[in-house]
DNA sequence: ACAGTATATACATTCTAGAGTATGTTAGCT
DNA sequence: AGCTAACATACTCTAGAATGTATATACTGT
């Protein structure tokens, strides 16, 4: 099973996952979408679903497939330490919150 | 070159990220941390660097490789747009701020 | 029962990243 | 100048992912 760092890193799969934001589509949808046959777009959503990506409800022929939160929040979650870098505000944040505070009560 | 999810997506090199965290490392630290040959680390420090994660100050034979924040950056925005789906708290975040504000008004 | 639709999977093929080994290169030291 | 240390790169090999084609499965409507 590939990790999500290695699902993630095929373009046509972090735009399957673009796609699916505005809500759950069917793998014919998204094939029509993406410009790609049917069983190549039947893999991708398989390997989503066994990385945690999309969960699959069965509706007669037509599999809706939805987004799922967990391995995104991972993905967030791992980048988040690393944050300060670009957002030099970590070492002032107390002091701001401090200053805010001040700013309210001596209003 | 490999896009920035393909770099993260192996093991090996979100170990190296992680542990330039504190501060620039040299090629052999770095191969003796991770218990992997030279040339490996230097290969892995090779990709890092097209890709823009990291850059290299020359000191003597040494190499000094310094994390950057640009790459991190981008994989912290991809993700940005689905950070309402664990933090359910984005359609509600505009009442919020509303009761903040009449609160303080009303003190 | 039959035909058509929607999807999944098996199979064969191609391609490339990753690893190991050997070698090249540059700088410092005696 | 010769030797060693630190690192980069060229080369070869292998494993596995991605793709396309063909086929299997499941459901609907007539």
């Amino acid at each position: 099973m590939l990790s999500i760092f290695e699902v993630l890193s095929l373009p046509a799969r972090r735009e399957i996952i673009e796609r699916l934001r505005d809500g759950p589509k069917s793998v014919g949808e998204l094939a029509d979408e993406l410009g790609v046959g049917q069983p190549v777009m039947s893999k991708h959503l398989r390997v989503l679903r066994d990385s945690g990506f999309v969960t699959v409800r069965a509706d007669a022929q037509r599999r809706w497939y939805e987004l799922r939160p967990e391995p995104l929040r991972e993905v967030a979650e791992w980048v988040e330490p690393y944050r300060w870098m670009w957002e030099g505000r970590l070492d002032r944040l107390g002091e701001r919150l401090d200053a805010m505070r001040d700013e309210e009560e001596n209003r």
